[in-house]
DNA sequence: AAAAATAAAAATGTATACATTTTTATAATC
DNA sequence: GATTATAAAAATGTATACATTTTTATTTTT
């Protein structure tokens, strides 16, 4: 059933499953060839993250972007990030830095999918907080950067957030390998905070 | 099926369903008197949302209290529910703070049970919250809440809580009322923390 | 006697079938 | 013509039945 549920957060990502318009549970059932019950146990999984939302009282669909949604996720991933950052330091290794020194380095390449860009995102910044050893935290966050990926279509688009974010990442890590918590941190904040900021604006300008 | 899953959050906060102990799908099917389908399906929503966990590769537990885990979910309710607030108060009107103090005259009553003190300490919170208008940000905190009540029983139970936390609502009431925001907003910080430290040396203390 | 391998039992995962609810299209009324 | 009633269609919710996986108990081997 996982292989559904990547399935379908994939086909959200997308676009292959269109924002706005109703998904029926045979409908998807006869897409991926698959009877109705696990499809019923992926939709409430992904209802309870907010990759779907109730369709009236019958039927689901995903949701439109939204740009005081997208301001909401991005709060909360800064407050939160930032406080998980802070348990990771005193536990981030220089085997843990080059973990996502790698990582950064493979998101130069300029072929990447949206979707490999994302991903690899997140396991940049997973590297550093899963050392935090909180748990109940980092399921929170991560379910938050699932989240957000809804978004990237349009960061890394319109906004051409790629370079930027990368060398911020840079940023971080050396501040990370000189034992620099607070500028870390700090980094942190802004790097989430002005991500979050241009996105919002963004998605106001155009709707 | 929002009767299932009330029923099973009930019965996991009255200590009807046992910490640690593997529940299978059977068993609680005819427990409560329905087939397998709906069990499954409100399994998956409340192991999302942190009210159960896996036991192994087959079946599904009440997780036991953890001190980690507390703390996680005091500093993520600090966190949020200060942003929160910020967000209601210039929608606070004298309405919504009459209903605020109606349910904390409410939590005078000894009777109360844990279940519905609990209950009553979130409307109260969450009467001032809903004004905020932040859907995404609010339902986050909603379920922190949700969760934060499997810790109930000893909040007022030996930390005797009870009293401590009525008369900081009252206060946060009258801040607000004076238009106090930033004494309100440092009030919600304390009343939020101070609860959950106190909550974590007693579970550090007994484990 | 301890560890590994095997077989039986029991659990979960999924498909099909049916009941109930919701939606949509049609007809009737004001 | 717009609004409300009504009936057909289609969707979801649930039960039962079966397949697969996981667990547990037993047996075998070293």
């Amino acid at each position: 059933m996982t292989e559904l549920l990547d399935q379908l957060k994939a086909d959200i990502l997308n676009g292959q499953l269109a924002r706005g318009c109703p998904l029926r549970q045979q409908e998807l059932s006869e897409r991926y060839g698959v009877s109705r019950i696990p499809v019923r146990d992926a939709i409430a999984v992904l209802k309870n993250q907010g990759w779907l939302v109730a369709h009236g009282k019958a039927g689901v669909m995903v949701p439109e972007l939204n740009w005081c949604e997208a301001e909401d996720l991005y709060q909360m991933r800064t407050l939160l990030e930032c406080q998980l950052l802070d348990y990771a330091i005193p536990n981030i290794t220089y085997e843990v830095l080059g973990k996502a020194r790698d990582i950064n380095k493979q998101l130069n390449s300029p072929t990447l999918s949206l979707v490999e860009r994302g991903q690899l995102n997140w396991d940049l910044h997973a590297t550093l907080y899963q050392v935090a050893n909180r748990p109940t935290l980092f399921n929170v966050v991560a379910i938050l950067n699932e989240q957000v990926r809804r978004y990237m279509g349009f960061q890394y688009g319109p906004l051409n957030y790629r370079d930027i974010s990368q060398n911020e990442h840079e940023q971080l890590l050396n501040f990370l390998t000189d034992g620099n918590a607070n500028e870390a941190l700090a980094l942190l904040k802004r790097h989430i905070d002005e991500a979050g900021k241009k996105l919002v604006a963004y998605l106001k300008a155009t709707s």
